[in-house]
DNA sequence: TTGATTATTTATCATTTGTAAAGTGTTTTG
DNA sequence: CAAAACACTTTACAAATGATAAATAATCAA
């Protein structure tokens, strides 16, 4: 499988860590705009795209915001949530149509115990979205609006199929600023 | 040791576990002001403050930006830094006298191979953190500075005694708009 | 394809925040 | 104590962003 790879890449596990890996891992399919996980659910699975692209959001006083964005092999996961066992008020939608692997969280971290490498290879796993994680906040602490565009554009290719109005609320700002900032008028 | 105190209110680990962990653990003291780690150094210790405070901050066109703050049984740590083992452009410095227990990351995760609870315990520890990060950034990415300020003020006791400058930058804001908030007229 | 819906841009005006500079108050230190 | 350094506030003006509405443009579905 493809995701084995990816996994091998961050830490080698054993063969039967990798076989009762397997045994919790399912694909799963979803049509553009899907709701993947409900807004006020708690966070149970861990998703990696396979294809197509997926975000996290949720409302503010109404407006829908997005946290995040993820592709081909990126993590989805509702942190807060996962690693509390407290509902989130955030949920995940597909972008696109839209292939997923997803590892059901409670048999992940029951594996944990009896395989220290799997414990191991999702805790170098999730320090690597809390890197990022630090990077997102630095970008929205102290960078202008046009810089964070600039930076999204430069890390991602895929931000052409992404609608404007989800990238702007993701940089922070209203769809109005995003499009004057591409314009070069803002 | 107080601390271990700490750790047991996260997840209990045997006591050679305990013992091994003591071994590299050193308790540190510092003055008002000091600088703990300079920006462009790398993180090599994971620092959990005893008592007094200090903050992460970065220099961004020349002006001090606040990350992090971190008080009483905080972690205080550049994780962009620990987690990759590159540099980083963040220093820790001490808003107060301040002791901190200092444990050496080198040491720590050689133990993790060995002592498995080692790792779990930091492994949740850490989620902790980033969870914490989480929430940073949703308040950064779509809160008012003044509601901002007004979470800060809730959240923190301390805020008291820390500068205003700082403040103002970890809200992402001038002193002078943070002037502003307080004052009603912003 | 056509009409409907959705996405994006543009324009106008209000609000927020930034910059710079000056002023006030407080702490530090010789 | 007095001078200096530091912390915070205030003012005035400029720039960035928000809110609203209207105008285009692109996409979708019958």
């Amino acid at each position: 499988m493809e995701l084995l790879n990816f996994f091998d890449s961050i830490y080698k596990i054993s063969s039967e860590a990798k076989k009762a890996l397997e045994r919790i891992i399912q694909e799963k399919s979803y049509a553009k705009n899907d709701i993947i996980q409900h807004i006020g659910s708690s966070c149970r699975t861990v998703y990696i795209v396979q294809s197509g692209s997926a975000r996290i959001f949720y409302l503010k006083d109404g407006n829908d915001i997005t946290e995040h964005f993820a592709f081909a092999n990126d993590l989805i996961v509702r942190a807060e949530s996962l690693f509390t066992g407290k509902p989130t008020s955030k949920g995940i939608q597909a972008m696109d149509k839209t292939i997923m692997v997803a590892i059901d969280s409670e048999s992940l971290f029951k594996m944990y115990d009896q395989y220290h490498d799997i414990e191991r290879l999702f805790r170098l796993i999730f320090e690597r979205e809390y890197v990022n994680t630090i990077k997102r906040l630095e970008s929205l602490q102290f960078k202008t609006a046009t810089e964070r565009y600039h930076d999204l554009l430069v890390e991602t290719d895929f931000i052409q199929k992404i609608p404007l109005k989800y990238i702007a609320s993701y940089l922070g700002i209203t769809q109005v600023s995003l499009s004057r900032i591409r314009a070069g008028t803002g």
